[in-house]
DNA sequence: CGTTTAATTGAAAGCAGTCAAACTATGTGG
DNA sequence: CCACATAGTTTGACTGCTTTCAATTAAACG
């Protein structure tokens, strides 16, 4: 499908014809978007919320989350970012970020200025329209989240977020049904669950022991997909993933 | 500010322009918006999950809210919709909507064709960035509100709940620290907190026991603001309200 | 004035949090 | 190669916030 296997901006492209079609030359526009990358370490900060920016950031490998903090420190992660993420977007035209983002993973990113990113969206409709639906996709998967945190209990949170993570994973091409290694501490599955990392620890442990989940250092694997899907009340409806990822979906 | 005080946009129209400059010329284009006005009665859908439309709705008065049904019938009003808002603008671009959209008091609703808003923005790049702006602060609350449910407490969840409606309801011209009408009974201020509507009784009865809240019949009013502002670790920035609002905001 | 819906209250149970400690993995420097 | 430091995981005991269940009261409505 893409004629550039190995452009910073694949995945991100890929991304946004997913849900609208690109004509060649918005192809070749979006590749031509100017940009810069740069390689983060695990932990470090792609923005500080409070901060205005007038650039935002590809995810070009790795994994990220944004971040925000009640007044008495408690952390509550409001999204992961995969790669082909924009992240960042956020603050465009609404001033200063309201998000820590920081890197789960050593990240390669790529840095473009929000100006280029406007003006392709205003000089060819349809990867305005692409923008839109990438922005849209990131709010419908935030009203999943706060249905997760607020209405089901700790398992099915749980479950669910290991369903997200194995969705996206297989929607970017990895093979579904094998291990996954996934980026996050228990810690972080708790800050992003609304529940403490003890209590994250033992619900995994639930899991395990009900052979829905099995662990081997930092991967992780789900002999019993169909059955873990139904108790974590999953559905990939809400991701809105690309055409060749929602095929696999009922395997 | 606005010259055509009865044009039921009215308020859709002034929303857009708080965050960005529109000229006269974007101000005639949105005003001569093709719509059609209905009346809705209370507790009727405006949108419904899975249908898609090619329309969306500007709240013109009254109050709505979106929910999404966990598979187990729990429900989760993920936002609040006030006078001015467009609703179901979620849907374009990525099909079928994803929430039930349903009004809290009869409501006046303006129905636009989805394809007359998109050719506005592509054709007005201020109106187009003034969506975008509406959008992303759709977002921005959504992250608020996941903050909320995800890692504070059923009092000062509630607490932000109430100072969030009265701080919008004052952007919207209402006199500060006037008695508010709350349109939301506590099964539905519990459906959006995550908790329970005899737990969300008890709370708001523990606030006015300490003093923050007087109740009168469908009334409520905040006898000190500042004190519940802290305790609800409210702060206005999330809302991004326009200008005149932002003055109030410290009073 | 009965009927319905929403608010209120009490008692008991349970899910998840808190606190603290032990264990494991990983990495570093001597 | 081992001692040590660090970060993350695991476990136990206890606490408590919130839910659940059930019943009562108040308000709204025709």
């Amino acid at each position: 499908m893409l004629d550039m296997p190995t452009h910073p901006l694949t995945s991100m492209i890929s991304r946004l014809a997913d849900h609208t079609a690109l004509s060649g030359d918005d192809f070749a526009a979006l590749a031509g978007l100017p940009h810069s990358v740069r390689l983060y370490e695990q932990g470090s900060h792609l923005v500080r919320a409070g901060k205005a920016f007038d650039e935002c950031s590809v995810l070009i490998s790795g994994f990220a989350f944004s971040y925000k903090i009640t007044s008495q420190g408690q952390r509550q992660i409001v999204s992961i970012h995969h790669p082909g993420d924009i992240v960042g977007f956020r603050q465009i035209n609404v001033g200063t970020a309201d998000c820590d983002v920081q890197t789960l993973t050593r990240c390669e990113v790529a840095t473009v200025r929000q100006s280029s990113l406007r003006d392709l969206a205003y000089n060819r409709t349809a990867i305005g329209n692409a923008l839109i639906a990438n922005t849209l996709i990131d709010a419908s998967i935030c009203r999943e989240w706060m249905m997760n945190i607020g209405r089901r209990d700790a398992r099915t949170r749980v479950a669910h977020l290991l369903c997200e993570f194995a969705a996206r994973l297989d929607a970017q091409g990895a093979a579904p049904g094998q291990p996954y290694k996934l980026p996050m501490s228990q810690v972080q599955i708790g800050d992003a669950l609304g529940l403490t990392a003890v209590h994250v620890n033992r619900t995994i442990k639930g899991l395990v022991k009900d052979g829905l989940v099995t662990q081997d250092h930092r991967s992780i694997a789900f002999p019993a997909w169909n059955i873990l899907k139904v108790q974590a009340d999953f559905n990939t409806g809400y991701l809105h993933l690309g055409q060749q990822a929602a095929a696999s979906d009922d395997s």
